[in-house]
DNA sequence: ACCCAGGTGGCCC
DNA sequence: GGGCCACATGGG
């Protein structure tokens, strides 16, 4: 069908322009839900410093965050932003997962798809972004992102008019190979698009049929 | 001096 | 159910 066609077709363009992305940029699962956290409406860069904080700071395990101090915590987080609500979502993450869990993300992970999705959206400090972000890249199950780069790429180049998550969450799953590292990649293509050049392509505004719009054009393109 | 960044929750109507 | 707003830092 017409639908996912388009869609391995925009696919297809964005990995053989960009390669493959081997996201989440992480050393662990555990590392993906905090940076899923921490990136919140935030630059990665920014993130990559309150991670390296945490890091250094050698708190970047269930307990230890649960055990550091709040103010601690806060000053780890400053580079990330918002990092009052950060460190709050963080220790309601743990308390949870130490709780529940004993710490251990594979007994988290055990549970099938749907109900793990209900129990991290009911978290405070996750909402669907964050929750299908580690449902994909920490837990590894077939949950498709949507961000706000996926809804203005694909508004722009007519895959729907909705903005509504669960909608274009949909269309995605719909439409696409159920197959995971399809899901994976091609939501780290769509930000890798964005990030490299939706802001920074004039006319885009209106995409589809634009001429130098990435999607829709074969030359290739220069920074 | 703006504006934005891989959202979310709270509050109002 | 939809429309605002606060949350905060660092880089253009």
């Amino acid at each position: 069908m017409r639908e996912k066609r388009k869609l391995l077709s925009i696919y297809k363009k964005l990995y053989a322009h960009f390669g493959p992305q081997h996201w989440w940029p992480a050393d662990s699962a555990f590392e993906v839900i905090i940076g899923a956290i921490l990136t919140q409406n935030t630059n990665w860069k920014n993130v990559e410093k309150a991670i390296s904080n945490l890091k250094s700071a050698k708190v970047l395990n269930p307990k230890t965050i649960l055990e550091s101090r709040k103010s601690k915590i806060e000053n780890w987080l400053r580079p990330s932003g918002y990092y009052r609500q950060k460190a709050k979502k963080l220790k309601v993450f743990v308390k949870h997962l130490l709780s529940h869990y004993k710490g251990k993300l594979r007994l988290m992970f055990n549970k099938p798809i749907v109900q793990l999705r209900e129990e991290l959206l009911a978290l405070h400090g996750i909402g669907p972004e964050t929750a299908d972000s580690i449902l994909l890249y920490a837990a590894e199950k077939r949950s498709f992102v949507v961000d706000a780069y996926t809804r203005r790429i694909g508004k722009r180049v007519g895959l729907y008019q909705t903005a509504d998550y669960h909608e274009i969450k949909a269309y995605f799953e719909k439409n696409l190979p159920h197959n995971l590292e399809i899901y994976k990649e091609y939501h780290a293509l769509l930000v890798e698009l964005a990030k490299k050049y939706c802001r920074t392509i004039p006319l885009c505004e209106k995409c589809p049929i634009r001429s130098n719009c990435i999607l829709t054009k074969k030359v290739k393109y220069k920074a």
